[in-house]
DNA sequence: TTGCAATTTGTTATGATTACAAATTTACAA
DNA sequence: TTGTAAATTTGTAATCATAACAAATTGCAA
């Protein structure tokens, strides 16, 4: 499907900047900042302004087409994968690794969740701490 | 128990300030932010600095003293009660809601969790929507 | 083509957080 | 008790992500 139907798919009418984004989103599973995105596309749209960044991810997150993960407390991350899955921040190199039902089944009953008569619209599963190839890192360091 | 053994506990050295801090944290369980524990603390403390409040938190949460949540992208919230749970924002009044494992038995599950090789030391569940009272409010505005 | 609404852009403002060095307090040995 | 080094606190200035805003541009219908 051309990116063009799939962000129409969720009311969003179509243009060079949010077709650019949200391709950027579906091609690079990194969880990217406005920073990196800008970055990124400044390249190939040299016009391209961060605030048209900014106002179309919120405009994607709004409309359910991509996640704001507040993971970090630094800056905020984007995700074009709105499956459920959870996240794991490595406080040592930054990387964000997805986490899938498959590998973690309880991610499964979080669409399901309750919680009195509140009305919940999302529901986000934050996991931080060293990731394997840091923890390795730290390890030949040790044995130095 | 005394708010200073409390913190010795966690490695950490008892100051005026340090108390004061971790005194507010265990009364007001409302998630307050730095602005605000440096609004409530100035009073009394009328030298407080606001980079001690930074300092103090960031101390309490690197020795476990205390929790940060990434839960809002404005600014981070802080919780003194380091038990498992999880929370609840509501994006129309602000307000954190506490959920409690008795409230949502797979709070229990979440510190047991695994994935791969990588070491977890800090798990988040963090939902969003609007709270009960702020949906009474909108219906009782459509039915005008 | 004309005109209006939507979108994009660039600049400026805001506000949370950090860096940093000076001032103060604390711990402790002499 | 006194002196001194280390730890802590403080205030200011800098940084940086994000938002506000108005002007410029684009899309599209009449």
């Amino acid at each position: 499907m051309r990116v063009e139907d799939y962000i129409l798919k969720f009311g969003i009418k179509p243009s060079v900047q949010r077709v650019a984004v949200m391709k950027y989103l579906m091609t690079h599973k990194t969880h990217p900042t406005v920073e990196e995105i800008y970055e990124a596309l400044h390249e190939e749209i040299s016009t391209l302004s961060k605030t048209t960044i900014y106002n179309t991810l919120k405009l994607f997150v709004e409309n359910g087409a991509a996640a704001q993960l507040n993971i970090e407390d630094k800056c905020v991350h984007f995700d074009g994968d709105i499956s459920a899955h959870a996240h794991f921040l490595c406080q040592h190199c930054g990387m964000i690794y997805d986490i899938f039902p498959s590998k973690m089944p309880i991610i499964n009953e979080l669409s399901s969740l309750e919680f009195g008569s509140h009305n919940i619209q999302n529901v986000q599963l934050n996991l931080t701490g060293i990731c394997e190839k840091c923890m390795k890192k730290q390890k030949v360091k040790e044995s130095k």
